[in-house]
RNA sequence: UGGGGCGUCGACAAGCGGUAAGUCACGGGUUUUUGGUACCCGCAUUCGCAGGUUCGAAUCCUGCCGCCCCAGCCA
């Protein structure tokens, strides 16, 4: 634990921020939690203790839209040197699963956070939880009752009709007791009763109307086996998990919001040993995606995705077989801010935020993904030039590797054009590009197949370029990747794409299903590759010079495997885009 | 016909009564053996609308309008 009452966040960072004054830059902007969590230290509330936790329910994978309350959490604990938890919220058995506890495990740790021994499950506290209940009874705030739940809903009125109170709700206590006792010792049918706390039939929020924070489901739970028939509600097990844990700041999302008064109702009337506060902010969305579990779940189980860690998913181990990088997240979540407006996040922004975080860290090699045969008829058929080339073209002391120069070479079918557009500087009848770090060529003549396709280039060679300098200052524009016929390897490649083509995948009065991009996997099994990058492991990052950013994925049948990350910016793309227009 | 929230550039988002930060996107340019990167420039006379208070309002008040959430024995 440490001692931090008089910490301030400001003070925390200031040494690392050595130029402007008193910028705080490394805290992210500014938001409205931060600002409530200081304004509660500085008014000396909590002991000065800051405790946040990160309560995901076990049913599903994490996503994105998790990451950012994950940092959120972690984040606020960090700044205020005070701890946060990592919390199973595992009170409905029938949906959760230890398969999912140990994927929420791995997901939060790989995002780079560390909740030490601080480990819990909501399962930990039922027998407390149960306490609770029984004190709420005896103080006559809670009862047990017995409407099924068709007359529950009809007894609980609705937006403009105020409810009608349970038959039940007169209860004695010693009767409410006995029958509560008996629900625990599982002797009715699930749905016979539920213990119902006694707040408020007619108030105006829902949430208040009398609910129930017990039910009888004999269902076996993934960690208390078949000890409980009965399990807590989340309204009630939530708060009062918090106030257990000496949680200061349960900071959730918005849909929550009305629910607050009724987080508040528990700890206000039980004899809870901290008093958290509900904080809530808006929730992750992005263009082009879902973010909710059951849709998520949905394309999993109708196999529209190939499993939750598909790269094509949202999901944090998507993501990561993707060639997403924890740095890149946590910087994506940082630029997007947190406050209470709900609005849809720009999937481009999080496309920044990897290019740029690869961008720092990844060697650039050369691979051919679609290619196309180039023979350069000046250069001696035996002949192999040895090059180096650097893996980092920026920061050429990091190291080299080298290229085989050969009579035939492979480049990338999409640079050749039998007519050149305007403005096109790669390959084309009579052009003469760069073939990146070997040499200038020319294409003089191309072949073609019986039916007219053109299946090779073949090119003169400007044997003083060697290394790909001109040697007279003659402008030569286009720089393309090749690799050597004699020297490459054959490897998969898979390219993806946004899992949506429209920006609202779940928008009103349409079934998602309509808007799922068939593009969204592409795969190569006949791209060519320098022989470096067969030496490469599952999960390390590098760019394809002129493609983009690729990940290594566990070999297929034998042969490499790259996963596409995200795509170099295209501006020849946009430009052409533009001429066309024009024209 | 109820309750709870929220409305600042195309998208996020600062702003907390003193005269609209930043990021992405977009447009233009410089450098470049990646049409990449980096760098430079441009991009809200206006803050949902209408009134009011004030020397002064995105910020305070009033009234409208719009959007989101709530009627699980889910979380």
């Amino acid at each position: 634990m440490s001692d931090s009452k008089t910490e301030r966040p400001d003070s925390a960072s200031a040494p690392r921020g050595a130029a402007a004054g008193e910028s705080r830059q490394d805290s992210g902007p500014a938001n409205f939690v931060r600002e409530r969590i200081a304004s509660d230290l500085a008014a000396g509330l909590n002991d000065g203790r800051v405790a946040t936790r990160f309560p995901p329910e076990p049913n599903g994978y994490l996503h994105i839209g998790h990451a950012k309350s994950i940092c959120l959490n972690f984040g606020m604990a960090d700044e205020f040197a005070g701890t946060c938890n990592l919390r199973f919220d595992d009170t409905n058995p029938e949906a959760e699963d230890t398969e999912y506890v140990d994927a929420i495990r791995e997901d939060v740790r790989w995002l780079g956070f560390d909740w030490q021994e601080r480990e819990f499950f909501a399962s930990d506290y039922f027998e407390r939880l149960y306490q609770f209940a029984i004190e709420l009874i005896k103080a006559g705030k809670a009862y047990v009752c017995s409407l099924p739940a068709d007359k529950v809903r009809e007894y609980r009125g609705n937006f403009y009709q105020p409810g009608k109170d349970s038959p039940d709700r007169g209860r004695s206590i010693e009767e409410n007791l006995e029958l509560f006792a008996r629900m625990r010792a599982g002797e009715f049918a699930d749905g016979q009763y539920t213990l119902r706390a006694k707040i408020d039939m007619q108030s105006a929020n829902l949430n208040l109307r009398d609910p129930p924070i017990y039910r009888i489901k004999r269902v076996d739970h993934h960690r208390t086996g078949n000890a409980w028939p009965i399990y807590p509600m989340y309204d009630f097990a939530h708060g009062l998990s918090d106030a257990l844990e000496g949680i200061t700041h349960s900071i959730c999302t918005l849909e929550f919001e009305d629910h607050r008064p009724l987080y508040d109702w528990f700890l206000d009337n039980l004899e809870v040993p901290a008093r958290p506060q509900q904080i809530e902010f808006a929730r992750l969305n992005l263009t082009y995606t879902v973010m909710s579990k059951r849709k998520l779940a949905q394309l999993v189980r109708e196999r529209l995705v190939d499993g939750w860690n598909d790269p094509r998913m949202p999901t944090l181990c998507g993501m990561r077989r993707r060639g997403y990088t924890p740095e890149a997240i946590r910087a994506f979540v940082e630029r997007i801010g947190v406050a209470k407006r709900d609005g849809v996040v720009d999937v481009s922004l999080l496309e920044h935020a990897v290019r740029e975080d690869l961008n720092a860290r990844c060697p650039r090699l050369m691979g051919v993904l679609r290619p196309l045969k180039l023979t350069i008829e000046n250069f001696p058929a035996g002949r192999s030039e040895m090059i180096e080339a650097p893996l980092f073209p920026d920061e050429p002391e990091r190291g080299n590797r080298t290229l085989r120069l050969t009579r035939t070479v492979y480049v990338e079918r999409d640079d050749f054009r039998e007519e050149a557009p305007r403005k096109w500087f790669r390959l084309a009848p009579g052009k003469e590009v760069r073939l990146r770090y070997a040499c200038l060529v020319t294409c003089t003549d191309v072949v073609r197949d019986a039916d007219g396709n053109v299946v090779e280039l073949l090119c003169r060679w400007d044997p003083e370029s060697l290394g790909g300098k001109s040697p007279d200052g003659r402008k030569v524009k286009g720089t393309l990747h090749w690799v050597s016929a004699d020297h490459a390897i054959d490897a998969e490649i898979r390219l993806y794409d946004r899992l949506f083509n429209v920006e609202n995948p779940a928008a009103e009065g349409h079934d998602f299903h309509e808007f799922i991009n068939p593009d969204a996997l592409e795969v190569i099994t006949d791209a060519k590759l320098e022989p470096r990058l067969g030496e490469m492991s599952p999960g390390e990052h590098v760019q394809f010079e002129r493609l983009g950013y690729f990940c290594a994925d566990q070999p297929h049948e034998g042969m490499t495997v790259f996963n596409r990350t995200i795509g170099l910016r295209d501006s020849w793309a946009k430009l052409e885009k533009k001429l066309k227009a024009d024209s």
